[in-house]
DNA sequence: CCCTTTGTTCAAAAAAGTTTGAACAATCGC
DNA sequence: GCGATTGTTCAAACTTTTTTGAACAAAGGG
């Protein structure tokens, strides 16, 4: 039955209006400013100003993005607890809505994105002071020894501002 | 003269040893988290593990990179705050040494990547906000007042744990 | 069963970001 | 001033990341 069904009246239906390209927009550059790629801030800002949730087609409709981009973006945006499944009813396709609480937000930022990297850094950090103690000159071991502790307190504080964040980022 | 000076007796004075090798793979990662580039990581991760300052040529010759890739670096590590000029003997060239507070680094990635794009982002939402105001369906313009009031929301609180982040980081 | 709808995967294309190096200042000592 | 040394700039080459789209799986309905 082919590609009707969306715009029987009430004009055309899949191009963004000028509000939401700006909220798009907004959420395009955030997300950039995480590291994360254009089409995750896309999907999310669409999500975010939808008053209904939004099947992986409507947003390769209305963003034209790929099914491929739609479904790994969905992918990684689920993985960071910033979008769930709308409950369904009895429908075959799944729908979307933004989890929109800051603190869900930031918290799946932090377990996802951040805390492996925190978790290699001190690994790698704890095998460099092992290679440091076999250094022969004294002075260069004392010295790398200094600035290893420093790696190590710094490693250690990002580690303890986390939870501190997310208490103050939780209201 | 040519390139002597460098390696009289003492080895190749130039090739980085294994634990600088490591080191300075810590801090390519490290920057990598952060959104900035692997050169900015080698270059700092050396500084940071030298007992003495290094010149742009001593960079270069080290890591292997381009001299535009190390003065650009530099630059932008100088911007960040996180490398000075050492205060040269009778020197002509110029000799860099790495910040080495946490709360200094911290300061000036703050400064120099977050609060650009925090400010930038608040200005958008204000055109947003009276962009919604001039929509005529008052439901829709109902739910956009609360999804913005949110993003506003959202802003604030970064903004706040800005100063919060940089007391605790700063021991 | 078979057709249709929905969603995933992944190699290749496109885009974005980084590095290079050669040309161009700037500055010092003579 | 002139030549040598030091550092900057920026277009082009290269690298990495993201997106695409066609092929493939899964699953419901008839």
């Amino acid at each position: 039955m082919m590609s009707c069904m969306t715009h029987l009246l009430d004009g055309d239906q899949h191009e963004l209006d000028p509000l939401e390209r700006q909220i798009v927009a907004v959420f395009i550059d955030g997300v950039r400013v995480l590291g994360l790629p254009r089409s995750i801030g896309e999907i999310y800002g669409l999500l975010f100003i939808s008053e209904v949730p939004l099947s992986l087609d409507d947003l390769v409709l209305r963003l034209h993005i790929s099914k491929g981009s739609a479904s790994q973006g969905l992918r990684m945006l689920k993985s960071l607890g910033a979008v769930r499944e709308a409950d369904g009813g009895a429908e075959r396709r799944t729908y979307y809505e933004p989890a929109i609480e800051l603190k869900r937000l930031v918290g799946g930022f932090i377990r996802e994105q951040v805390r492996p990297h925190l978790e290699s850094g001190k690994a790698k950090i704890n095998r460099l002071a092992e290679t440091a103690q076999e250094i022969d000159d004294t002075d260069r071991r004392k010295f790398l020894g200094e600035r290893i502790g420093r790696l190590e307190t710094w490693m250690s504080s990002s580690g303890k501002v986390l939870p501190i964040l997310q208490k103050i980022l939780g209201q």
